[in-house]
DNA sequence: TATAGGCTCTCCAGTAACTGGAAGGTCAAG
DNA sequence: CTTGACCTTCCAGTTACTGGAGAGCCTATA
């Protein structure tokens, strides 16, 4: 099948698609007399596999290590394991600093009485040096 | 006083001073004969507040926004709120996107042995179209 | 006075992961 | 035979910096 139904079938643009061609992430299968580049179904699904782990947040990077055990059938399952932990382990980071952020900031957002006056508690919050 | 000692005082490596200046966010309050920036006290500040509001998220053009009502003390309160009550919005959002991420993701983990066989519940999790 | 070091300057390139657009080739339908 | 949708490559732009090269400046010490 051609580029524009393998993105639909995988859920991506048709130019991240060819983006992942060209930085080798997934390769079509063929390519056509014309130069059009031809992809399979398993070209598809890797395509899906990388579309969900980006949603996770993967990297592509971390992605091409992911694909490649995906591929590799004879891989542990503690090696898949140990990527998707620190992952797991980034996520509940990041969600610490976010807690921290939303609090802070709904304090600053609730102090705030938002009418005509000047005076604006948000703004002389961020002004602290912290 | 000169670029390192205002960015040390504002939490900012001199690099980062260096692009602000360049970008028109917080230009330094005069430059030395021999083209040296000079940053006065009030320059400090603004990094300050510019570094803060970064960290909450804030983009370089919300930062230049908020920065505009920083110095208008004209402004109303309500200009700031609705700027800073959409970036609110905007964090809730995100932590409900990684809550799910997280649960997702954590199920996945839970369920791999994690041993020396091939079989990954997380690779195939990832593998699912969804 | 020479020099060594630690600043500072500008400019260029690279990062991550695409996205948009231009210029041009291909293909099937009418 | 032409139209329009699709495909190609290549280049530039995005965000917010960061690193490095090459060169100028400033001060302290030998």
């Amino acid at each position: 099948m051609k580029i524009s139904q393998a993105a639909e079938r995988a859920g991506l643009p048709v130019k991240t698609v060819r983006y992942y061609a060209d930085i080798g992430l997934v390769a079509p299968a063929d390519r056509s007399v014309s130069g059009y580049r031809s992809y399979d179904q398993d070209a598809v699904q890797k395509l899906i596999f990388i579309r969900r782990a980006r949603a996770f947040g993967f990297s592509i990077i971390e992605c091409r290590e992911l694909l490649g055990l995906y591929v590799d059938t004879t891989r542990s399952s503690a090696d898949v394991k140990a990527i998707a932990t620190r992952r797991l382990h980034e996520i509940e980071q990041k969600q610490k600093e976010l807690q921290y952020l939303h609090d802070e900031l709904a304090h600053l957002v609730t102090s705030c009485r938002g009418d005509d006056r000047p005076d604006c508690p948000i703004i002389s919050g961020l002004a602290q040096p912290k």
